[in-house]
DNA sequence: AGGCGAAGCGCAATCGTGTGCGGCAGCCCG
DNA sequence: CGGGCTGCCGCACACGATTGCGCTTCGCCT
C-alpha cells in the first residue's frame, strides 16, 4: 500500500475519512480548528488526493483529450500551446494523442482517450469526421473540432478560413503578373487543402486562366514532400513561374528543390505559403503566406469546450480569416516566361 | 447513469460483471463461447472500460505524465514526439503539462499530474530538480530528467552534452580568425545554459582569449530575447564580430537584430546557435548550428523510464553528443574587425 | 433541571473494475 | 450408484474518494 490514502490522513488525525474528505475540500460542515489540523496533517504526510477515486464518484475528471496529425508539426505545437493556456487556468489537464494522419490510429487514439474519461476532446485535423460519433456519443462526451473536414454532423468546430485566402494568395500571384501558377496540395485529404485548392481555382477563373491539372500535385504537408512535389513541377516541358502551396512547411521544401536546380526564389519562380510559422519570416527569402492566429484558434476551441461542459449549450462554428502577408518570396515572373502561356 | 458500465454488458449477457470483465481481458476461465457472446455484446451496446476503475484496481494507469518549458518551443515539440512514438506503442497516454519556465508553475503542474496518478514522469528542462522528490517519493513514481539540471539525486537522465559542444562552436569560431566573440545565454539558468557558456569559456581560455564580461549577455530563448540581447551587444563601442547564441531561435531572433541595423551575417557579423531545428537549414543564411538529436532523446528517455516501470532498476544516466553543422552564419570576420583586439 | 436546536462528525452506500475463493454442475471412474 | 475431479461461473470484497443522512454532543434558553 505505497500511495498514502485518505484513510491514513483520518488515522493519522483520529477522524473519519469523511471528515478528512471535507476538510480538504474547504466543507463548512467542519470546524475549522479541525480542518486546519487535518490540512496540516495531510500535508505532513505527503497526502495526494487520487484523481482517479474522486472521479469515480464526481463523474468528473477534470481533463481533455486533444488529439493532432503529430505534435512535431509547428502548427499543431502552436495549437496546443493556446489550448493549454486556457483549459490549465480552468484547472484541467490534457492527455495529447497522436494520429498521423491515420484514420485508424485516429479512432485507435480515441477510444484510449474515452477509456481514460476525459471530460471533452478537441481534435485538429481530424480524418474520421463522422466515425466519432459511436464513440462519444454513448459516453456523452463533447468534441470541438479544429479545421475539420466535414463538420456538419457536430455542433463546435473552430476553422480557419482557408477559400478566401486560398484565392487572395492566388489573386496576388496573378496581380504580379504570373499565368502559369502551381498548386503543392496535401495527400491526406484534409478538408483545409481542398478549400485552399477551391480558392485557388477560383481566383485562376475569375481572371480567365485555365487550371492545369499537371499543375496541381500533392506534398505531405512537410518539407519532404515539398522537396519531392516541386522537383516533379520543375521536371514539366513548362514549369509554372509562381507556385502556391498548402502549408508554410511545404513552401519551404519547395523553396530547397527550387535552389537545388540552380534556381533563385522569387527571381525564377515564386513560392507562397499558407500559416505563417513562427519562423515563415526568417526564412530565405522570408515567405509570402496566410496568417493563421493558430494560438487564438486553439483557445477558441477551448473555450467552446469549457462552455459546453459548463452546461452552455452554444451551438457555433468559427470560421476564422487569415490575413495574407506579402513577404520576398513572390515577384513579378521574368519577361520571357511571362508571356505565351494562357 | 450515462456511460454504459460492465454491470450494464453483464446484465444484457445475463451474466455477472465478474465474468464480462474476465471475458474481455481474455482470461481462460471462462467458457469461449460465452467469451465471444459477450464480446459481441459488450460491442454492440458500445462499452468501453473505464480506465478509472481499473486503475483503482490494478494500481496502474497506463499514462506517463511530460513536463516541458512549453510545447510551442519546437525542441519540446520533437522531443514529445519521440516519447509519443515509443510511450503509445506500449500502450501509455501522455498527459502533458507545461511549466513556462516558472518553478512554482512546474510544481503545480507536477502535483496535478501526480493526482491523475501518472505511473512516471518525463520532465524535460525542468528548473525544479531535487524538489521534485517529496512529491514522487511517496507515491514511488519514477522520474526520468531530460536536458535537466543538477540530476545528482535522480538515478535517470538523458541530456545533451552542451558543453564540449559549445566549445566545439567556439573553436570553430575561433579558427574562422575572430577574437570577440560574444555568448547570448538564457536568463533561467538552465544546466543546458551554463555548460554552453562554460564550454565557451574553455575555448576561449584555451585560445589564450579573455572572456569579456560585456560580451556574455541573456536572451530568453526565444526569438524576441535573441533581437533585445543582439541589440544591447550591437551597443557596445566595440560590439563582437561573432555571437554564439544559447539555441537557434535566440539566434534567429540575434540575425534579425543585426540585419535590423544594416548589417550582414556573415560578412560583417557572424553567428551561430544550438539545437539544428527543422528550419535551420533555411534561414537566412542557413545557420551553423549543433545538431541535437531530439526525437531519439526523447525516445530514450522514454525507453528508460518504460524499463523502470518494467521493474527493470537501471541506473542510466545517458549523455548524447551534439554534432557541430558548420553552414553559412558563420564566415572569416572583416579584416579590419580582425585585428586589433586582444 | 430539562428540553431543544445547531454544530460537528461518522456510517454506509456508491462510482467501475479486478480477483480470490467458494459453489455448482457435469463427467468419469471405481 | 456414489464420490471426486474439473470446468465455469457468481459472491463478495477491495481500490480511493464523495455525500446524504443520522447520530452524538454541546450550549442555550426557559
Amino acid at each position: 500500500m505505497h500511495p498514502v490514502s485518505i484513510k491514513d490522513v483520518a488515522r493519522a488525525a483520529r477522524v473519519s475519512h469523511s471528515t478528512v474528505s471535507r476538510a480538504l475540500r474547504g466543507s463548512p460542515l467542519v470546524n475549522p480548528k479541525t480542518a486546519a489540523r487535518i490540512r496540516r496533517i495531510a500535508q505532513k504526510i505527503g497526502y495526494l488526493p487520487s484523481a482517479l477515486g474522486r472521479s469515480l464518484k464526481t463523474r468528473r475528471t477534470l481533463t481533455i483529450g486533444v488529439v493532432v496529425n503529430t505534435i512535431a508539426d509547428p502548427v499543431m505545437a502552436e495549437l496546443v500551446a493556446g489550448i493549454q493556456e486556457v483549459t490549465n487556468r480552468a484547472g484541467y489537464t490534457i492527455l495529447l494523442a497522436e494520429s498521423h494522419s491515420d484514420p485508424e490510429r485516429e479512432l485507435r487514439a480515441a477510444r484510449a482517450l474515452l477509456e481514460h474519461r476525459v471530460d471533452g476532446v478537441l481534435a485538429a485535423a481530424s480524418r474520421v469526421g463522422p466515425e466519432y460519433r459511436p464513440l462519444l456519443e454513448p459516453l456523452g462526451v463533447p468534441i470541438v473540432l479544429i479545421n475539420n473536414q466535414h463538420p456538419k454532423p457536430y455542433r463546435h468546430a473552430v476553422s480557419i478560413d482557408s477559400q478566401p485566402a486560398g484565392r487572395a494568395v492566388t489573386e496576388h500571384l496573378i496581380g504580379l503578373g504570373h499565368r502559369r501558377i502551381a498548386y503543392i496540395g496535401d495527400r491526406f485529404g484534409y478538408q483545409t487543402d481542398v478549400e485552399r485548392f477551391t480558392g485557388y481555382c477560383e481566383a485562376l477563373a475569375a481572371h480567365g486562366l485555365e487550371q492545369r491539372p499537371e499543375l496541381a500535385v500533392k506534398g505531405d504537408g512537410m518539407i519532404a514532400g515539398g522537396i519531392e512535389a516541386m522537383a516533379a513541377l520543375l521536371e514539366l516541358r513548362r514549369p509554372p513561374t509562381a507556385v502556391f502551396c498548402y502549408n508554410d512547411l511545404t513552401a519551404i521544401g519547395a523553396m530547397r528543390a527550387i535552389r537545388a536546380r540552380g534556381l533563385r526564389v522569387p527571381q525564377d519562380i515564386s513560392v507562397a505559403g499558407f500559416d505563417d510559422l513562427f519562423i515563415s519570416a526568417d526564412t530565405n527569402p522570408p515567405l509570402t503566406t496566410v496568417r493563421q492566429p493558430k494560438a487564438h484558434m486553439g483557445a477558441l476551441a477551448a473555450e467552446t469546450l469549457l462552455k459546453v461542459l459548463a452546461g452552455q449549450e452554444c451551438r457555433m462554428e468559427v470560421r476564422v480569416p487569415g490575413e495574407l502577408v506579402i513577404r520576398d518570396s513572390t515577384a513579378p515572373p521574368r519577361a520571357e516566361s511571362a508571356q505565351g502561356d494562357d
